[in-house]
DNA sequence: TTGAAAGCGGTACCAG
DNA sequence: CTGGTACCGCTTTCAA
């Protein structure tokens, strides 16, 4: 039914040998039998069989990408970026999602080794150990972006979550605020969590302000979760004046619950979130947030795997990307 | 250096066919034999060779997505619709984005061909016919979701653009709005952004209202398209009192410029979006919109697709889904 | 430059 | 229930 090589060979009188050449390496087969090949693959719309020449080659020019989750803009984003690197350089993507559930990333890493991608990489999800355990012993190209990896000498692509973090209380204060809150990920599902609320207690440490454990609130990432924290924040009996959210889709809840609540952000209460996605300089009040270079960890990090799995890279590469404060108008100067 | 099924054969004294077996399946195999097997391959961390499997079955079980881009969330949601039907059934997906180019939609057709995938699906592609006919002479399952396909017979999951237009504008309408502009994608890019504004024009018509090309605006689905094409709108001599905009992201941005024009949206100026984003929600003013069923699309996409693939369904399927006004308050009543 | 043939790692039919 | 063995479609020496 579907035309094979050894179909292709025949009719243009050929040995498979040749056909496979002009496929690969066409420089090594003259200009006449080339053309002739190509003209019969043609006429018979011969398609390529990635599936056995994977086989042989043992390579199969696929990557095996694990995310947490598609639906938060900024993994769409670092997706991006991990895909437009991967085709530049011809190679595909399979892609996962693990919902930050440690299991199914496990499920992901055994499937995608089943398929015999050429590398994994890992982009934001929860790193069980299991999942990296497990790869390990079967020796295939791997990198991680979003987190560095403690206990294994794994390449990562990452930023200074801790560093930015900072960064966001020290601007609240620098606006004159001390009763700073925070809404921070699910500490469980990501040691980035942890790092970013880190470096907020290490912020106020600096600064002289106590940390106290009521102001921060634990949620999962999700609009729904900002705004009910935001409200219980703001119904304190000694509400904070600023609220510094573990990313933007949190804060943008934490918008709308100053909203309802009659609290004006950018005026009474300052807001600052965490990743700069694109609806971020349009919210109301424009949002003031700490940039993340989503697109470019993602194709940092697909070049540097590919580097790994093609053997242009020995080393085990370590990269930290920047980070900015964008200021818009989501703090208030106060006093 | 792996492990392979030979290996495992050898080791553990039975032949490949039996191994074979035991993967496949088990219930033909004494459980005595099953036992030893299975622990051979635990001893070796063996691990399955889905290349060289596909290539006998000739089926990977994997299916190969085409979007227009990740970063706009609504395919987002619509591709993790996909990606939870067909894991939860057992396939995993190639994904691959077109940012709107009828080449690089082709491209991605070819690639996914020669890796063999079960079926592609086109989830809101340009649909280039190049790309369904090369597709149908290959005889592989292919579905559309977003679109419906004329000149070919092909299966589909979409939703009445025509109609859910209408909804907007009569809602304008009943709002006692008469001028009203529309901010569309890029007619050249989707048959959809076309049946928007044939709705639009319809809905004009049969409220009597003239239909004035200086009012559409077409432009490409960003923030910024949005910001800039209202801020056109607005600055006529006689401005429009109500906004369609083809998705939310265009009317994000519409909101944009009219707080930067010190328009009151939901007061003195009324906007409607489609698609309806989570972000929606949180918008201020909340962004009344259509809502479509983006999720959902793509699971039952995949699923009618994995029907196809495994032959579960003979016929070729179109389903239309329902679509819904969410009415917030970025349209105010008029006089 | 071109060809012959032994893999690559499974599947599945046919016997036993 | 288990084993033997031709494939599946392409790659890659090794010779010619």
């Amino acid at each position: 039914m579907t035309t094979t090589m050894t179909d292709i060979a025949r009719l243009a009188e050929v040995s498979m040998a040749t056909v496979s050449r002009v496929i690969n390496t066409p420089e090594r087969v003259t200009e006449k039998t080339r053309r002739r090949v190509l003209r019969v693959m043609e006429e018979n719309n011969y398609v390529y069989n990635a599936l056995a020449g994977g086989l042989s080659k043992s390579s199969t020019r696929t990557l095996g990408l694990i995310i947490p989750t598609i639906t938060n803009p900024i993994f769409a984003v670092s997706t991006r970026g991990v895909q437009k690197a991967a085709t530049s350089r011809g190679y595909s993507l399979l892609l996962g999602s693990t919902e930050y559930e440690p299991q199914l990333e496990f499920d992901l890493v055994r499937l995608y080794l089943e398929k015999r991608v050429d590398g994994i990489i890992f982009s934001g999800t929860p790193l069980d150990n299991r999942s990296l355990d497990y790869i390990k012993t079967r020796g295939i190209p791997y990198l991680v972006t979003w987190e560095t990896v403690d206990g294994h000498e794994a390449p990562y692509v990452t930023f200074n979550n801790v560093k930015a973090a900072k960064q966001a209380v020290d601007y609240f204060v620098s606006m004159g605020h001390r009763r700073i809150a925070m809404i921070s990920g699910l500490f469980a599902e990501t040691g980035r969590a942890r790092k970013r609320w880190q470096g907020y207690r290490e912020a106020l440490a600096y600064w002289g302000i106590p940390y106290e454990d009521s102001l921060v609130i634990q949620k999962d990432y999700s609009v729904a979760s900002g705004r009910e924290a935001a409200g219980r924040l703001l119904k304190m009996k000694q509400p904070p004046t600023a609220i510094f959210c573990g990313n933007d889709i949190l804060a943008y809840g934490a918008i709308a619950a100053a909203r309802d609540l009659g609290r004006q952000v950018g005026v009474d209460l300052g807001i600052i979130g965490f990743d700069d996605l694109e609806m971020s300089a349009v919210m109301n009040p424009p949002l003031t947030t700490i940039r993340i270079p989503g697109q470019k960890m993602g194709s940092v990090g697909a070049n540097a795997l590919i580097d790994i799995v093609e053997k242009k890279s020995l080393e085990t590469v370590h990269y930290e990307l920047e980070t900015d404060l964008i200021l818009r108008s989501s703090v208030p100067r106060l006093g």
